[in-house]
DNA sequence: GCAATATATTTGACATCTAAAGTGTTTAAA
DNA sequence: TTTAAACACTTTAGATGTCAAATATATTGC
């Protein structure tokens, strides 16, 4: 593209002109692919282990990895969380967190209590049974975690921990400096 | 917990014994909580961009993500695939492939051809007008990319890449030796 | 040959997921 | 005060995802 032309210009240039166009060239392509690379190793990696904590979840409790990351969630908060607040924490869409906390109430394991000063909104709250049986399958979720994380020493874990900061980091300036499309491209229309 | 009362105990023994209990507690912990760390934010960074993706597949180019990566499993290797095969590079299940593929067919994207040699078999191929498309998006997808990673220089880049290596390795090195079970735990009774 | 077993895909029942539309409540501005 | 916008949640439609059972074909061992 914009690259080709810039090489076919050079060669009428310097030597040293060519070169550094060339290193540019190399640099850019090594350095896409790379990207490219980490992302699907990324993407690979955490498919793979999720895929294993699904199954043991499954084997060992009958649950499953949504419902346990929603118990998760409301475990550290003590008081329980609005629905609003669980979406953000999961990352998941507000229709899908009706869905599980459906689930969850229907087994037991959570309950909406209306939040008072405000009639929109439920706080969600784990059970007494839900809270103990969190706590077991928490234990074991560690472990396994632990396990699955051994292919790396303290130190390799601790550099990717920082590392993994500085993506997110940057995913989250890059999200604000672009500004958050309004999902409203058209002057909105009622009805 | 264990820690308090531990800590309890050693304060009658030598300085030297409380200092070694004291290093292990603290290593402990430290390492289990470092593990769940790990994963922890392995997983958001990866959801982060997963979800950026999505989107801008949906807003640019009115497609799915597994549709695009079905799809990018079948430029990369010319003669197409089989579902088989599908299903593992993709890390999902045979039935889900059915689906996506069904799918992709209808939009007129990719082939059923009957396999030959093998009856029981069919060869999934990107038909001229999903070849075209595919590369379109995979040019726009690989800038998105970049960008997302921007956060990370090339050393770092190339460090993770071979953090995740190993920690798919290890795991890969796990399953193999626990043995995937066999999911018939009872002697196969037909019928 | 033929039965037992293995492989490739589909199907069915469900659980997640998203985006978008719908319902009711709150807020804030006219 | 009235009313429009913002907000919290639910509902809906459609796509993905799982597992397990069902089909159909291949292969293997006797």
């Amino acid at each position: 593209m914009a690259s080709t032309s810039t090489l076919r210009k050079s060669n009428h240039g310097s030597r040293r002109a060519n070169n550094i166009v060339l290193d540019l060239e190399t640099r850019a392509q090594k350095g896409d692919h790379q990207a490219l690379r980490l992302w699907l190793r990324l993407l690979s990696c955490t498919v793979r282990i999720e895929n294993k904590i699904r199954l043991r979840l499954r084997r060992e409790f009958g649950t499953t990895l949504p419902r346990f990351d929603l118990m998760a969630q409301l475990e550290r908060s003590a008081g329980g969380l609005r629905m609003n607040e669980l979406s953000k924490r999961l990352m998941v869409s507000g229709g899908n967190v009706t869905g599980i906390t459906d689930q969850l109430e229907r087994e037991g394991l959570v309950s909406r209590t209306a939040c008072p000063g405000d009639r929109r909104a439920f706080t969600v709250k784990l059970t007494d049974t839900g809270l103990k049986r969190f706590r077991e399958m928490a234990a074991r979720h560690e472990l396994w975690i632990i396990e699955l994380m051994g292919g790396l020493s303290r130190d390799e874990q601790e550099t990717m921990i920082s590392e993994l900061w500085k993506v997110k980091a940057h995913i989250n300036r890059a999200a604000s400096l672009a500004g958050k499309p309004t999902q409203r491209l058209q002057p909105g229309r009622s009805r």
